[in-house]
DNA sequence: CTTCCACCGGAAGTACCGGTAA
DNA sequence: TTACCGGTACTTCCGGTGGAAG
């Protein structure tokens, strides 16, 4: 036991004695928003010019941003935004402002609950209706006066799950006849979006829009190379480095949130081996240790009967041209009384095999047999070794729910 | 050209849980 | 305590549908 303890102390020990290649590891976060933003002038001056009507407490127009993940548009609207603020605050004006990851949020409740706490308002949990929510809100910006700008990030997954009705209030509280003022700014790597919203919600958020195009490679670089120099210590990270991560993430549609992932994980990894520089190696190293966590993630958060299904997929030890639905269910519905438990319905088996293909465990493309009807081609997109082992643990307590089911 | 397969996927409803307000 | 709320996971129902076969 002692021992045990001993050797943590080294470790501890050895962590404070050894210097780090990170100057500001936190600067390197995904989340960390930076003072400037290279690339971003003209997203940037537009989506000012449209808020700036908040300095004199006019309603402003809602605002659609668009474009693929990590071009900057969380970032651009972010700094904005609390630009904004910090204007309001020197000139005692109550501007508000809050920012909601609608896929995070998930529902309509928590996206109002995290609006209503940015105005002030202590909301609990769950137990109220919805709509109260909505009430208190315009209540408490009619009372105090204050104008909300509201960043509704990934406001796709919302209207993809949830619908366009709590747009359509939010939207509808600028132009009615109360003394509330609420302006939105709508985020989207979704264009398509925009046929799935009510005329009324679409003429209204998106009169205004921004675009964000893909970085390329070379402005990645300069992305990268001024937060390298506020992160890292001198000299830890070549060009030749900077520049690896830069095209890497290029492949991917210039996601600048995948090349600093990419150069902070090498940095980790880097920092862990007490090397005194990052290495090409580390960045090829990263790049496949974030691939295998993002999949061991993943695999760890299934819910029994999308297990089940893998399992499935696994044990039939599909060919190159991978299986039909129809199969799986098959498959599905033996491995379930195998196990004692009652099998879903294919509706639900069909659901949870497209939410593999986008979790990116499976790929299932739709595919027309022509007289022999319509399926979904369906192949794992992992390696099955990576399910097995992620599961082997698991399988055992899956078996023993068999049992308690049984009894 | 029409038919028709084997599913797809939207919509609405159900059951259950853990929570709140009055 | 009771009536109601949201969240999750699921079922039921059903109107599509791409394209080979006839």
């Amino acid at each position: 036991m002692s021992n045990k303890l001993e050797h943590i102390d080294i470790i501890f020990e050895e962590f404070l004695r050894s210097t780090s290649i990170f100057k500001d590891r936190e600067r390197m976060r995904p989340d960390y928003l930076p003072e400037t933003l290279p690339h971003r002038d003209r997203q940037m001056s537009r989506l000012s010019s449209m808020v700036a009507p908040a300095l004199r407490l006019d309603r402003c127009s809602n605002v659609f941003v668009y474009g693929k993940t990590g071009t900057g548009k969380t970032a651009v609207s972010r700094l904005v935004a609390s630009r904004l603020y910090n204007k309001g605050m020197e000139n005692s004006i109550p501007i508000r402002t809050s920012y909601v990851n609608c896929r995070i949020a998930g529902t309509d409740y928590r996206i109002l609950s995290q609006m209503c706490s940015n105005v002030g308002l202590t909301i609990p949990f769950t137990g109220l209706a919805a709509t109260e929510l909505l009430t208190r809100l315009v209540h408490a910006l009619e009372s105090t006066g204050q104008l909300l700008i509201a960043i509704l990030d990934e406001v796709d997954a919302l209207v993809k799950d949830q619908g366009d009705d709590l747009l359509y209030e939010l939207t509808r509280i600028n132009e009615s006849d109360s003394k509330a003022k609420l302006s939105l700014i709508g985020i989207s790597n979704d264009l398509t979006l925009k046929e799935r919203l009510d005329a009324r919600v679409l003429s209204s958020l998106c009169g205004e829009e921004v675009v964000f195009t893909p970085y390329t490679a070379s402005e990645l670089y300069d992305i990268l190379q001024e937060r390298v120099a506020f992160a890292f210590r001198h000299g830890v990270v070549s060009r030749g480095v900077i520049r690896l991560c830069a095209a890497r993430a290029a492949i991917e549609h210039g996601d600048a949130r995948k090349a600093l992932d990419l150069l902070r994980v090498a940095g980790e990894l880097a920092d862990r081996e007490h090397c005194s520089e990052v290495l090409e190696g580390h960045v090829l190293l990263a790049e496949r240790r974030m691939e295998c966590d993002r999949v061991s993630d993943a695999l760890r958060t299934l819910p029994l009967h999308a297990r089940i299904i893998l399992c499935d997929l696994v044990n039939m030890k599909l060919g190159s041209c991978g299986t039909s639905t129809g199969e799986v269910y098959d498959e599905y519905k033996k491995l379930c009384r195998s196990l004692l438990l009652e099998p879903l319905t294919q509706r639900r088996v069909s659901g949870i095999l497209s939410e593999l293909d986008s979790m990116g465990l499976v790929n299932a493309k739709l595919q027309s047999l022509g007289r022999y009807g319509r399926t979904k081609r369906i192949r794992l997109s992992v390696a099955p070794e990576m399910i097995r082992d992620a599961f082997s643990q698991d399988l055992l307590s899956t078996a023993a729910l068999g049992e308690k089911v049984a009894s």
